[in-house]
DNA sequence: GAGATAACCC
DNA sequence: GGGTTATCTC
């Protein structure tokens, strides 16, 4: 949300990771196999449909930026309920990375951990499902 | 950096790091009776919809264990996608209920251990982090 | 806690 | 690269 950028003063150093932040997207010619990109989050997915929107009212505007901040606000002014479909397609997708990161795991160099992997968020599927408890129903 | 987290949210064993970062939801006794889990939420609310198709389909059909049943193998069949909208639900209903959380937290002076709300995510608790100098950078 | 990154498209 | 936001990784 509002970036709370402190000062100015913070300096952009390159991360010690070596790895520069953004490169080497998927180049398997380097020694490591690339990792699986992040799922799209909700708003993402959201933004699928909102281009498409936005491009047909706005054939002739090409700035990505212009179609980000409608989205942006068109985002923030929709009820959860109505996310709820990117939401879930996002777990979906995280399901699937989820996955994907396991192989990634396993192919990198498993230092035989005691396979104790950060547990993300076990919202996966109904296995998980947020457990409230509220026996009445909202009668929404 | 390699360290990536991978989700084993199918084995369910206990962490023997002694905090268990799911929140203790009445964990019982211990030796208590094992109370039956009870279905996900977003279950539910998928079965009030289902319900009302099934009972416009089946009228006469009175018996609860009936659509119970029904509903359960519909489910089950349902692709996560179909079950998004339902889980968006849940997730609605999670919220409210993180919010009560919060001002839960806010009576009982909780520290920040385990009283986290929605951020149930769980970081690498205590890994060590092998400094893999892998700094083969793409030489471009 | 904060920097980083994901898609989009020209 | 720009511009958004939610999630991720460190």
């Amino acid at each position: 949300m509002t970036r709370v950028s402190a000062s100015s003063s913070r300096t952009l150093k390159p991360r010690k990771d070596g790895k520069s932040i953004s490169k080497k997207k998927g180049v398997a010619s380097s020694s490591g196999p690339a990792r699986p990109k992040r799922p799209p989050i909700a708003f993402l997915l959201f933004m699928e449909d909102f281009r498409k929107s936005y491009k047909e009212e706005h054939p002739e505007n090409k700035s990505v930026s212009a179609v980000a901040k409608a989205g942006g606000e068109r985002w923030k002014s929709m009820s959860l309920a109505e996310k709820s479909p990117y939401i879930g397609k996002a777990v979906e997708r995280k399901v699937d990375y989820d996955k994907a990161m396991e192989s990634y795991n396993e192919n990198e160099n498993v230092k035989e951990d005691e396979a104790e992997p950060a547990a993300s968020s076990e919202k996966s599927t109904s296995e998980s499902t947020p457990e409230v408890e509220d026996d009445e129903e909202d009668s929404s």
